[in-house]
DNA sequence: TGCCTGACTGACACCGGTGTCAAAACACTA
DNA sequence: TAGTGTTTTGACACCGGTGTCAGTCAGGCA
């Protein structure tokens, strides 16, 4: 006798579950997609012996014959960490239960093949669409070749919008408002803000609603409080003592986003000035350093969460993917969050 | 005459190549795959077909093939998003050119389906191997089921190593090791330590090294100096709060992780204890936050990104994927990193 | 010249599912 | 009972690659 035990079990086929029910391979095919046009005694049946050998269809076979690999692609190249793993956060949320995964895909924002390289990676059939994180979103050209390629995408943040079903943008022009409010509200009037950097939408808007604010309230806008940061720490540093130089003292800074108000701190406890009894700082996106700096940070709260979920939302519509996530999102409002950074004005 | 403009144009397949190029679709295949068994002029002719048509291959009909999806997963559950955001940061360099991609796949830590699940996931040939981070990558229980099932895993820190090749931990004894000599070596003899939370080989080997320390300087280890944290912020606090009511007060704090020190801070700056002049604070990790204070936290620096890449890299060993990344990591060694949390004792 | 060898090549089945379309089974009407 | 329409089913080709194995061809040797 020849023994040669196979210890490795095989995962079963849908040959397999097709033979044990005594039905065809495509009455198999049909349970498992719920097809309607199934008796409801073959389907039992069926659906029994699945169950029984524990039967999983194998995503490499299905996105084959589908012409769909079930993947949705996340391209990014932020520096931000904390920014990223909010918006996969959200993109993963939204992609329970759909049967969709995520695959993660950095990219070099300044390389010069960047757009061959993202629209390898999505045309190569690895992925059904991609979600393209801020900058990368805000290359045109790129946007343009994957419309070209037809490529479900969606972009967030871009420069502006321009189809609405594959953008999502927060309100930061509402954020930056209802910071500015709150600073007037609480008696300061020279206020200095710090932009983010140039090319942006989400930079311009939100030294819009600044300067809206500002306006509102017949408040002078000066040229010199106004200076632009790189939404880096270090630029938030150097922006805050080219800020903390001048006379007289803004009483307050405005910075463009959290990094940088807490640059500004660091500035100022440099030069031996308190927070917030003699300077009041306000940040942008309430990311998770802002409660871990002492005095903790007074800032807006913008759910990059949200902004993943909706934007995967949007893009497995695109992908015809009958989404039952309940849980849709339908708009993203910023939030002011007052911490103890900021102060009444003396 | 009928008009049918198709507008879409496909993606070439091997098929159309090997036509053009007037050879088998065997032979394209075999010129894909650097078959040596191709004479150069055909490969040639092949390959500038390839170049022509823009040829890329299906990543699924080829992992059908091969039985492989060349693809690997990153299953955590872990609160701190610098860390996972790190670890993926090595995974993606350990693959990058290797043709793998990399999956996310949260699973919940206090789930009691979470083994299932992940096995799952893991054996629906929707992924070539795993990458599990603590705190799930401690649940033995689940490498136990791997192993039955023959899923090629890595573990990063588990409790204990079981399988080198499976295995990547780092030198958190030795880093405590550093720190406390640091410590000692300016002055500091009264010493408060932070533990992190139970059941984790990482909390007991810094134990140990901060243990192995004092005894070598015959320094006493007071059993009130050792606290017990949760390895987050608010347990800093806590455990701050805590050790700087004793009396005398320890002259250093050493959290086991950047969250705590940090935590430790606030505490410290809300009983108006100036850092470093009245008190030292060291964390552990040198994660990203460690920079954003003031005073910056002298830290032990630990390469997630490296034990990412070696992850990867055992990982993709275990595939038999000839891996050519040449940056290989060998082991991975902790640094103590001197900032400004920490002073000469007085 | 004839045979043997080794280097290349291609026909065909297969990976594990799905789409198409015709056939079979069933229900209902005339 | 035959005829018609509807539901349910299966045979077969196909998705885009790879493995197997036999066949072709040129060069070396007797």
């Amino acid at each position: 006798m020849n023994i040669v035990p196979s210890k490795k079990k095989k995962k079963p086929t849908i040959n397999d579950v097709a033979n044990l029910a005594g039905v065809s391979k495509k009455t198999a095919s049909r349970v498992l997609n719920n097809s309607p046009s199934v008796s409801d005694a073959t389907r039992e049946k069926v659906t029994a012996v699945m169950k029984k050998l524990n039967y999983v269809p194998d995503p490499q076979a299905r996105g084959l014959a589908f012409k769909r690999s079930f993947i949705v692609g996340l391209v990014y190249d932020n520096p931000n960490v904390l920014y990223i793993s909010d918006i996969q956060k959200g993109v993963l949320k939204a992609c329970k239960g759909t049967g969709y995964e995520l695959i993660m895909h950095p990219g070099d924002f300044n390389s010069e093949h960047l757009i061959e390289e993202v629209c390898d990676f999505a045309t190569r059939a690895r992925v059904d669409g991609i979600i393209l994180l801020s900058p990368i979103s805000q290359i045109d050209e790129l946007a343009k070749r994957l419309e070209n390629d037809q490529v479900p995408y969606v972009r967030i943040s871009p420069k502006k919008i321009d189809i609405e079903e594959k953008t999502v943008i927060s309100n930061d022009k509402l954020g930056a408002e209802l910071m500015t409010e709150y600073l007037v509200s609480i008696g300061h009037r020279n206020i200095g803000f710090i932009k983010g950097p140039e090319c942006n939408l989400s930079t311009e808007q939100k030294y819009q609603g600044f300067c809206k604010i500002m306006q509102k309230y017949n408040l002078p806008i000066q040229a010199d409080l106004i200076i632009k940061g790189e939404n880096t720490f270090e630029s938030g540093i150097q922006s805050g003592n080219k800020l903390l130089a001048m006379k007289p003292n803004p009483t307050a800074i405005f910075a463009s986003n959290d990094f940088m108000a807490l640059g500004v701190m660091r500035a100022a406890s440099m030069l031996n000035i308190s927070i917030p009894e003699q300077l009041s700082i306000a940040g942008f996106d309430d990311s998770a350093i802002a409660t871990v700096v002492w005095p903790d940070l007074t800032t807006i709260h913008q759910s990059a969460i949200q902004m993943g979920q909706m934007a995967a939302n949007k893009l497995l519509v695109q992908l015809g993917s009958n989404n039952t996530n309940s849980n849709e999102v339908i708009e993203i409002l910023p939030e002011l969050v007052v911490r103890n950074s900021t102060k009444k004005a003396s």
